[in-house]
DNA sequence: TTGACATACTCACTTTATTGAGTATATAGT
DNA sequence: ACTATATACTCAATAAAGTGAGTATGTCAA
């Protein structure tokens, strides 16, 4: 599975605590890759034990201890090994779509609806893609080395957007001239 | 979860038996939601118990004898309720993704080879799509109720499949300038 | 007659994921 | 004083998914 490996790649780029780790779930790996905070406790508690990542104390004043966790050798290698493993291209699920395929069922309406949510969400998460894309990766020059692969995945993310966006336009265009039709 | 509806989606068309389903996982319905056999039969169990889904045993004497399923009105009820609540969009996971974020911890080559067989990829699911698209959607008369709905989550496959492919092409491309360059 | 497929379904084990709390400390606003 | 929010982490129960193998029947072709 990869809930680790998503792990260990969040903490290659430099230690943090556990909590921080969630942080940026919910923010740039986790664009790809989502996990909820009682996932990556478990999963780094796992990973402790498997010496894949070395924890230390840090006492904080003004705010709860916390503990700083450094990815290991071991898990280094681990994370490379996968990493150069030739992977499947990632199956795909995806609730809308089982929902049109049985969408003969309901009313057009609630079809209809359905699809402007997710335009609107969809439409929303391109907005937010291509507001880092101005301030994280507006610099070409500065993006060489590890910046380039995360723009790569920047990129990803706003193709498929953009893709979704597309088809929901088309869905949704679809299904309103044949309501107006019928 | 989904599975369950997933498959009492594939069982609205008509009656089947298990194998039948899992034979659409692999083709129709698979294509965005993806589910092994015993999953598969796992699930179905439990939609019997749940009243679901009815079954019969059919006698078979060139085969295996087989039970022919089909969906009660508390499954129709049921498959009706969880497509009329709005859902989120899906959450997205994806192993390649994860891959390029902490791409920078191996050889670039390795990267883009990864890159290239997943182009591969993209590019024979796209192939297939369009196949369909040309066999069973090729006049647009025939498809109107049921097969609209079905037309556009083809419309979805193509449309995301063609976003990778374009994506990876792209980010072929700047691999490979960069090789060059260094 | 052996071996490869296709149909049809089952069992058992393990790993992952989801859900919903609960604990504790500190900051900042009303 | 009360409330909300942010940091930081833990526990526990259940549901779902993934894994790998196994059973049984019959077709067809080399």
């Amino acid at each position: 599975m990869s809930l680790s490996h998503a792990i260990l790649a969040t903490l290659s780029n430099g230690c943090c605590s556990g909590y921080d780790i969630s942080k940026q779930f919910a923010g740039s790996v986790g664009f790809f890759w989502y996990a909820t905070q009682q996932q990556i406790y478990r999963e780094l508690a796992k990973l402790e034990d498997q010496g894949c990542l070395s924890a230390e104390v840090i006492r904080q004043e003004n705010r709860p201890d916390k503990r700083m966790l450094s990815i290991t050798v071991v898990g280094t290698a681990y994370l490379q090994e996968w990493i150069s493993q030739p992977g499947k291209v990632s199956p795909m699920k995806d609730d809308l779509l089982v929902k049109l395929f049985a969408g003969q069922l309901v009313d057009r309406q609630i079809i209809l609806n359905e699809l402007k949510h997710h335009r609107t969400q969809h439409q929303a998460t391109l907005n937010t893609y291509r507001e880092i894309e101005s301030q994280v990766f507006a610099d070409p020059a500065q993006y060489n080395g590890v910046g380039e692969l995360r723009y790569l995945t920047l990129l990803n993310g706003i193709g498929l957007e953009n893709a979704w966006l597309v088809w929901c336009e088309q869905a949704i265009c679809l299904m309103e001239k044949d309501e107006i039709a019928s």
